[in-house]
DNA sequence: GTGAAAGCGCTAACAT
DNA sequence: ATGTTAGCGCTTTCAC
C-alpha cells in the first residue's frame, strides 16, 4: 500500500563485516575462514562459520574478482546451439570447466558475419571472463580480421585459425579417409559427397580427404555436393543422386544429411544397402536407430572439450602447455547402411 | 629466461583514472561517456573516446557490478544439455538474454540427485547472477528441499514447481490429447505409449492426457510402457509392441524413441503406417526426414525461452509481471507415419 | 593466529 | 557540463 515500501530483495546483502562483527573477530579472519586458510584457530573458526550461517552469508563475487582480478569464468563464443556437434561440444567443456572450479557464459553469435563477431568480442570486452573459447563450425571470417582484448587467453575449436591461437578439432581428415576407404574397400567405384557448407572449414577439409582418398584409389572424383548440414538438404541431393543408377555409395558430410539422403533413396524405391550405401560424420545419439541403423564417422566431443578446457587454463594460469594444433582421434563406426555393391 | 619477468597478460588494464589523464578529464566524466549518458560536451566526449581508444580501455565489469548491485547476467541450471528440449530451450533463453543485454551463465547439474542439485545452488551464491531459470526436464526431487538463497529471482522451465516460482511450460497436455485424438480420429481403437522415465513430469503429463482422450473415447487404456527419452528404449518397447497384432497405434512421447520404435517396426516387417501408426513429442529438425517422415507435437521453445527471460527480467527490474503458470501453446504437426487402420 | 590499513575500478550523490 | 568525495566488499600487506 505504501510506494516507500521497497521490495524485499532489495535488502543489502550480508557482508564480511556483517559477520565479523557478529563472530567478534576482524573481517580479516572471516576472510581467510571464506578462502579456507589454514592458520586459523579452530575455536575461531567454529565462530565465524556459525555467524556465517545464522546471517546468511554468501561471497560477493564481483569485490571478489575486483580484488584479485579473476572471474574464475570463461566465455564460449558460438554461432549456434542448433547443431549436434556445437552442442556437444558445449556439453563437454561445461563439464569439463566445473570440474576445473570455472563457470561458462555463453556468447552467442547471431549469424556468422563480421560485424556481429565484433560486436560479440565488444560484449566480451565487458563480460567478466578469464578467457574464451570460440567455436566455429562453420564461418567466413579470417580470424585477423577480429580485434580481440589482447592478452586474453584463446582457444579455438574446429577452425582454421591459423597459427594465432591453441586450436583443437577432431582429426577431420582422418575422419573422411577412413569413411571413403570402407566404402571403396567394400568394392564401391563410384562414390558422391554430400559436403557442407562452402563456408565451413571442417566442410572443406572432409571433401579434401575425399577426393585424396578416391585418387589414391585411382577412382573418378564426381562433382561435390553442397548441403547445409540439414537433413533437408541432404534429401534434395538424396534426390538427384537415386536417380542416378551408377552411383552405388553416398559419403555425407553429417548425419542430418545422410537421413535426409536415405528418405530420398527410400522413397524412390532404392535399397539401402542393397543399391545404395550411405557413410554420415558425427555419429549422433541417433543415428543407430535410423533405418537402416547408419554406418558413421564418430567424434569424440567430450575430449575436444576437455582439451579445449585444459589448455585454456593451463593459458589463464601461465601453465606451460602445449601450442599449435591438437587433433582428437576419430573412428569408424560401421553399421547396417553400408554394404557391397550389388554386381 | 629471466625468472622475474612476468607473462604479458599480467600487465595492469587501462583504467578510467588513465583515461580521465590523457584526456584531461575527471574519471567522472569518463564514466559518463561510458555509460551513454548524454550531459556530456560534445568535444569533451570526442577526447575521451579517443582517449578510450588509444589506450585501448575496457569497462572493468567486477567495479561496475560492486557498485551498482547488478551483473546484467542470469545463471541457467540444467541436468543435461544432451535432450533435444533442453538445448533448444537453452538456445532460446540465450538469445533472448543478449536481446535484453544480459549474459547466461551455465549451471551445470551431472545428476538429479539432491547433493549435485545443492551443490549446484552452493556454487551459485557465490556466483555474479541477478536471477536464474531452473530447468527440470526431468526430476524427482522436491523444490521445498532445496534452500535457494533467499530473495534471488527465479523462473522454472517443465517442472511441477508449486507456487513458489513462476513456471513457464508447454502444454503438455494439451499436445498428448491432440496426438491421441489425432489417432482415434483415425480410427484406432489400440493405441499404445510410450511414456518417459517415471521421474519426469512432463512424461507424467503426457501419460494422464493420453490416458483421459482414451477414456473420454470410450477406449481401453492399456499399460503405460516407460522408456528413458533415448532411441534405444523406444526400439526395445517397438520390439514389444511389434510382436503384438492388435496394437495399431504407437503415441510416443519424444521423437527419439519414435524413431527407435520405428526402427523396431521395420526390422520386424511391420510397415508404417500401413500397419501400425506412429506419433512422437518434440517436432525436431530431423523429425521430417526420419522414414517415414514423423507425424509429431511441435513445441515452440523459442516462445519458452522468451517468456521465461520476460519474467525473470521483470523480476529483477521489479516490474509488474504476472504469476504462476505460463503454458505455451502447441501444435500437432502430421506427416507420413500416421494412417487408418487396415481393419 | 589475528588485526589494521590500504586500495582494486567504478558510480551515486553532491557540489560547482 | 564537469569535478570532488566517498565507499561498494573484498584481499593483500604488514604489523603484532
Amino acid at each position: 500500500m505504501t510506494t516507500s515500501e521497497r521490495p524485499t530483495r532489495q535488502r543489502r546483502e550480508p557482508s564480511m563485516a556483517d559477520v565479523a562483527k557478529l563472530a567478534g573477530v576482524s573481517s580479516q579472519t572471516v576472510s581467510r575462514v571464506s578462502n579456507g586458510h589454514t592458520n586459523v584457530d579452530d575455536a575461531t573458526r567454529d565462530r565465524v562459520v556459525a555467524a556465517m550461517r545464522t546471517i546468511g552469508y554468501r561471497p560477493n563475487s564481483a569485490a571478489r574478482a575486483l580484488r584479485s582480478g579473476r572471474f574464475q569464468n570463461i566465455g564460449v563464443i558460438m554461432f549456434t546451439l542448433s547443431t549436434f556437434g556445437n552442442m556437444r561440444t558445449l556439453d563437454a567443456i561445461a563439464t569439463a570447466a566445473a570440474a576445473a572450479d570455472y563457470s561458462v557464459t555463453l556468447i552467442p553469435i547471431p549469424d556468422p558475419t563480421l560485424g556481429s563477431v565484433s560486436g560479440a568480442y565488444t560484449k566480451l570486452s565487458t563480460q567478466a571472463v578469464d578467457g574464451v573459447i570460440i567455436i566455429f563450425e562453420a564461418h567466413m571470417i579470417d580470424h585477423a580480421d577480429i580485434a580481440l582484448p589482447p592478452g586474453l587467453p584463446v582457444v579455438v575449436v574446429d577452425s582454421n585459425a591459423g597459427d594465432e591461437y591453441m586450436v583443437v578439432d577432431n582429426d577431420q581428415g582422418e575422419g573422411a579417409r577412413l569413411a571413403t576407404e570402407h566404402l571403396i574397400s567394400l568394392g564401391h567405384r563410384s562414390i558422391a559427397h554430400i559436403a557442407g557448407p562452402p563456408s565451413s572449414f571442417s566442410a572443406a577439409r572432409r571433401v579434401e580427404s575425399w577426393q585424396q582418398s578416391l585418387e589414391k584409389a585411382g577412382l573418378d572424383v564426381p562433382e561435390v555436393l553442397h548441403g547445409d548440414w540439414s537433413a533437408e538438404s541432404g534429401y534434395r541431393h538424396g534426390l538427384a543422386l537415386a536417380a542416378r543408377e551408377d552411383v552405388t555409395a553416398i559419403f555425407a558430410a553429417n548425419d542430418q544429411m545422410a537421413l535426409g539422403a536415405m528418405r530420398a533413396l527410400h522413397e524412390t524405391g532404392r535399397r539401402v544397402p542393397g543399391d545404395v550405401s550411405v557413410v554420415g560424420f558425427d555419429d549422433m545419439e541417433e543415428s543407430k536407430s535410423f533405418w537402416p541403423p547408419l554406418t558413421t564417422v564418430h567424434q569424440d566431443f567430450g575430449e575436444i572439450g576437455r582439451r579445449a578446457m585444459q589448455t585454456l587454463v593451463d593459458e589463464i594460469t601461465g601453465a606451460p602447455h602445449r601450442t599449435g594444433r591438437s587433433l582428437v582421434p576419430i573412428r569408424l563406426v560401421v553399421r547396417e547402411s553400408t554394404a557391397a555393391p550389388r554386381s
